[in-house]
Order: C-alpha cells, then structure tokens, then sequence
DNA sequence: TCAATCCGTATC
DNA sequence: ATACGGATTGAC
C-alpha cells in the first residue's frame, strides 16, 4: 500500500502517541490517524514511528479514541513497530505522575520504565519452564506458615493482610541476622496466593542473587523473574516480557525493576531505601522509594518500606501515619544482637606490635582474636577510598583538628597546606597538641593496606578483601580476617565472631546532609552480619547519637531523632528542595521565568564544576507539586525558544550539599 | 502587486 | 531538525 491511497481505521483511527523528544514544551501527547492496516497492532502500549517535526521519531502509542481535538491536519503513523504491548496502561499513568512529581518529561520516565526493544528475542518461543502457557496465574508451591514474621509483633498481621489482599503499609526494621529475603519471598508467597502480584526493588547484585534465590526457595521456579542490568541487553528485555506478558506474578530487580509491569499488583517492596544506588541518576532522577510508594499509592496495593537502618523518609511515612511500623519487641531483638561496643580511636591502641603498626585499638583487636581462636571469621569494613582522608599527627596519631574551631583538618594534596573542613581557615604552622610533632600524614588507609596491615596483626589467619573491584558474596564460617568497604561485606556462613567498624570518624565527618544516616546505615549492615553472640567494636566516641543508637540497635529512635533536626533546619524530608543547575546566566533566567509557590525561599548560589553553579528552591511539602509544576513550565518556555545554555533540575536531588 | 526572503514558532 | 505562516523587502 503507498502513502496516498492509506484509509483511517473505522473505529477510533485517533492513536494519542508520546513521542520520544526530551523537550519539555512538547511533553504533551500528539494525536496520529491510524490506517486500517494498523487496526489490529495499534494497540494502546505499543512503540510506533512517527513523523514528528519532519523527523522520523520513535514514541509510545497511549491510548485510541475517536475523534481528535487538534484543529489541524492529522498524520498517519508511520508504522507500528510491533504489536507487543510494552507499555502498561497502570505503568504509562505511573510513569505521568513520576513526571509531574519530578518537574521531567514523560517521555525521559518512559525510557526509564521500558527497556530497549531485542526484535528477535520477542518472535522466540516461549520455553517450557518459564510458565504456565494461557497466561494463568501459577500458584506458589510452598504453603508458608507464616515463617520469621511471628517474631515481629506487627509482622503476623501484615502478613495476613496482605493474604487478604488489604492495602496496608508498614515500615519494617529488620533485626540483626535477619535473614530478610526470605521473609520477603513470605510477603511475596502470600501475595501471590491472594491473587495478586509483587514488585521487589533491591539495591544491588548482591543482595538481588539473594532475593532471587529465596523466591525460587519459597515460591518454587517460574513464579518470578530478576531484572538487572548486569544480565545483558537481550535476557534483560526476555525476563522483561515474562512480567509484561504476565507470565510470572512476581518480579525482582534493582531500580529499574521499579517500572516493572505487574498484573493486579499486590505489593510493592523496597529493601534497604537509604542506599544512595535507589537514585535513579539519569533524568528525572526519581527514587526507587518514591516510585514504589507512588505506585502503590495508584494502585491502591501494600507497600513495604524496610532494611536494618531507616531512613528520615521511612520515619516520615511511619509520623504521617501513612505507614504502620513493624520491629521486634526489646526483648526479642536483645536475644538476637551481637554485643555491641564503642572504643577510642587514640590512647588505647593493644600492646601487641602487629596490632600497632594495624593501628588497632586494643578491644578492637581483642575481639577479633578472640574469634579467630574460635575458628570464627573477623569482619574489618573500612572506608572506601576517594572520601577526603581525615588527617593525623604521623608521630602520635593524634587526630588534627584546627586550633580555632577543633573542625577535622584535610590535606587536598600530599604537599598541600592543611586545611580545616568546617571554618576553611589554612593551619600552615601546625603543631600537634599532644607531642609537639610537625608533621601529618592521611589516616585513611585503603583497604588493600589495612589487609596488609591485619594480616601482619594475625599471622595465621587467611585475610581476604572485598571491595569495588572485587566483591565476595560470601566467606566460609571459619577463621579469618575479611576487609570489606561498607555495601561489599561479605555473608559469612553462620554469621562472624567479630566486627570491626574502622576508621569511622572518616564516614561520620562527611559533610553532606546524611552523612550520619549513612554512617549508621552502614554500620548497621556490617553488624546484622555478626553471630548473635558475636561481638561488633565500632571504633568512634561513645556519646555520639549514632553510636548510641547502634549499640541499643535502635534505628528508629536515631530516624526519630534524625527527621525532627531535619524540621528544625528545613532540610528534606521535612520540606521540599529542588536544585538547578548550570551556568549563571541560564540558572537566573530559569529562576526569573519559574512562576513559584508562595513561600519558595531560593537559596545559593553554590558554585558547581565546569563555569556552573547551583541554586535551591525549598518549599514546605504541601506545595511540592507546585513547585515541580512551576519548574517544568519554566523548562518548557526555555526549551520553546532554544534556549541554549541547559539548566539540570532535580527534585530531591540526591547529593545535597 | 507579486514573488523572494527572512524570522519566529510549532511540531498532530 | 523542518516546515509553515506572516512579515518584510525589492522589482515591476
């Protein structure tokens, strides 16, 4: 057939497409008439070409009608790519409200939400083992009984729920050792059997091989699939196809999986939320959290917040009441944490020689040869490299601190002056005040040296690393000192007999926002790992609130504690901040055209790299979505007229400060 | 009065 | 990017 003689559709030939064009004065759909000969493939959800502007664009078929209220000429669509309907209806209206919430484009979510297209992989047939053919929904094979969850006071009930098919909301607090997959495979298995379907979000590989395993375990083969983006282009978009065709209930996955289309969804689950890998960084940056708690919100399903630490936000959710807290009962959880110890950095470093030059300080090393006596492994986590070292006396280890304001020194190069990283006045003529000593050296070592370092301190004892080049799922439950940076700690079979949380007073001087929610986030998930009667030393003052609370393991007294400082200063999640980024004069013609809310303070600017700078625009939450708004019609009035220079927004951007 | 050209704007 | 409409210009 050729272009000319082409005939609309008899019955609604209106196909409403959103065009892949990243403008946001364009982020609308547009309206194309349909030829009888595309009846039957343009569906709503599937790709489609289209002439957009002269230009051959891709984009997604949204919905058909009959009639159009654009008063010019229609064009035809060039053609349907193919008939597979990869855009959920619940998803394209999922992906719109994560636009709107984030001041993007729908089209930018859209990319996000629906993987590249693998032609041959669609047309392949379906194996064997991958479902149930005629779409029924399979059953699990396991009746659990309710499993771990009876340990939590609030957890036998959201189970049940959830069985029932109700939309309830918790925030959970995994206590230490929890074996949390599993427990989420329960959720997912009860689920399932209430005829609905789940969507787990993890944080990395890792932890991702851990959850698949346990749902293979509790709910049998072909009940779900993993999507990551570690399994290659052509199986990503096969598993892909599994949950768009609804062949498997329940899918698993890292951010991506965030999107993933699920029938009659059921439950949406996020395992540890304060991992900074849950930020999306492509454009519109949206968090894995806020997108699971808005699907859930749109889909009427449950939802679950949990990890061992909480984040300001899961506190959020549990003040506003729009979540139910699940944690064990103290006594419970005293039964199942290690013992938990804060020792001095300085001043009490162990005799032993190996444990000096391993800059130990005697609990620390006590600890970890005590276990290693007991064939038990050590955990060592250390800080991963590229934060600024802190900076000590190289004679006495004294750390430095600037004689004006006692902020931690820094050295930005090895023959730089040192510098003081809170009132930034230059200490050039420094002398430790405990020995008089001249010179300084970084105190973070890097974990390859610490191994070195430990392995002198233990002789005897097998040292292995993991970190970001190489990273141990898991380490035999037999002796061994095992030197992993924070998110790479191994699993050690039957837990370990010690950990060791090192150079800590690194993580807890961070300048951003969440540096001490990340400090504990971290610490917390190094010492879930110990042995019930195994022993975790956090080398770090006693009396700060984040040791506190890891030595009651109360994460959500340190949430708690955490959301109302964050009140106090307006810091998110308490209000709501954008960022903008970009040169001077592109961030202030931005800021001059945004029509914002009332009572928007506009903060900066804050030089950024690259000739930019970088402004924020804080509101309380009640006029979040108002702000988003009134940055995307700015955008759009920019990118209208060409504007030249581009402005990044975000929308709780991730690294604030 | 009409074509050629330029510029701004919409893009179905 | 490109295509179109309206305004502007210059030649008859």
């Amino acid at each position: 057939m050729t272009k000319s003689d082409r005939t609309p559709a008899e019955r609604q030939p209106i196909a409403r497409v959103c065009v892949d064009v990243p403008l946001a004065h364009l982020d609308r759909p547009f309206d194309y008439l349909i030829s009888a000969a595309d009846d039957e493939a343009a569906q709503p959800g599937v790709r489609v070409k289209v002439r957009f502007a002269g230009q051959a664009v891709g984009g997604f078929l949204l919905e058909r009608a009959e009639s159009s209220p654009h008063g010019g000429k229609l064009a035809y669509l060039d053609k349907v790519v193919s008939a597979e309907r990869v855009l959920d209806p619940e998803v394209a209206q999922l992906a719109r409200a994560v636009a709107d919430r984030y001041a993007g484009n729908l089209s930018d979510v859209l990319r996000l939400a629906v993987p590249p297209r693998h032609a041959r992989v669609e047309s392949e047939a379906v194996p064997e083992a991958e479902g149930v053919a005629g779409g029924v929904a399979p059953t699990p094979a396991a009746g659990a009984d309710g499993g771990g969850w009876a340990d939590y006071p609030a957890g036998a009930a959201f189970l049940r729920a959830l069985g029932e098919g109700r939309p309830v909301r918790a925030v959970w607090s995994a206590m230490p050792g929890e074996d949390w997959p599993a427990r989420i495979a329960e959720l997912a298995a009860a689920t399932v059997r209430a005829g609905r379907g789940v969507i787990v979000v993890v944080a990395d590989a890792r932890d991702l091989e851990r959850l698949d395993r346990a749902m293979s375990a509790t709910l049998g083969e072909g009940m779900h699939v993993a999507l990551n983006a570690a399994a290659g282009p052509s199986e990503r978009y096969r598993r892909f196809l599994a949950a768009s065709r609804h062949r498997v209930p329940v899918v698993v996955g890292t951010r991506a999986a965030m999107f993933a289309p699920v029938a009659k969804l059921g439950l949406a689950v996020i395992w540890d939320d304060g991992d900074d890998l849950h930020a999306e960084p492509r454009a519109p940056y949206p968090h894995a959290r806020e997108v699971l708690l808005t699907r859930a919100q749109l889909a009427d399903c449950a939802a679950l917040v949990c990890g061992y630490a909480r984040t300001g936000e899961a506190q959020l959710l549990l003040e506003t009441g729009w979540a139910r807290e699940i944690a064990a009962e103290r006594d419970m959880l005293r039964s199942r944490t290690p013992r938990i110890q804060p020792t001095g950095d300085d001043g009490q470093l162990a005799r032993d020689p190996g444990a000096v030059t391993a800059r130990l300080p005697s609990l620390a090393w006590q600890a970890a040869r005590q276990a290693l006596r007991a064939d038990l492994p050590v955990l060592v986590q250390v800080p991963r490299r590229g934060y600024l070292p802190s900076v000590a006396c190289a004679e006495c280890r004294t750390p430095a601190r600037c004689p004006r304001c006692s902020g931690s020194l820094e050295l930005a190069g090895a023959r730089a002056v040192p510098t003081c990283r809170w009132c930034g006045r230059a200490a050039a003529d420094y002398a430790c005040p405990a020995c008089g000593g001249r010179r300084l050296r970084a105190s973070v070592t890097g974990a390859r040296r610490t191994a070195e370092e430990l392995g002198r301190a233990f002789p005897g004892a097998p040292v292995r690393t993991s970190g970001r080049d190489e990273i141990l799922a898991t380490v035999p439950g037999e002796a061994a000192v095992v030197v992993a940076t924070p998110g790479a700690e191994p699993m050690a079979a039957g837990g370990y007999g010690a950990v060791l949380l090192l150079d800590t007073w690194a993580l807890l001087t961070r300048s951003e926002l969440r540096a001490a929610e990340e400090t504990m986030r971290r610490w917390l998930n190094a010492a879930a790992l110990a042995r019930p009667d195994g022993q975790v030393i956090v080398v770090a003052d006693g009396s700060l609130a984040a040791v506190q609370a890891l030595l009651r393991w109360d994460p959500g007294w340190f949430a708690a504690r955490e959301l109302a400082e964050r009140r106090e200063l307006r810091f998110p999640p308490a209000v709501r901040v954008a960022s903008l980024t970009g040169r001077p004069e592109a961030v202030a013609e931005m800021l001059e055209l945004a029509r914002l809310p009332e009572g928007a303070e506009v903060l900066g600017p804050v030089p950024a790299d690259d000739e930019q700078e970088r402004m924020l625009v804080r509101v309380s939450r009640g006029r979040a979505a108002e702000l988003a708004h009134a940055l995307h019609e700015a955008a759009a009035v920019r990118s209208a007229k060409k504007a030249a220079l581009p402005v990044r927004v975000q929308v709780d951007p991730a690294d604030l400060f």
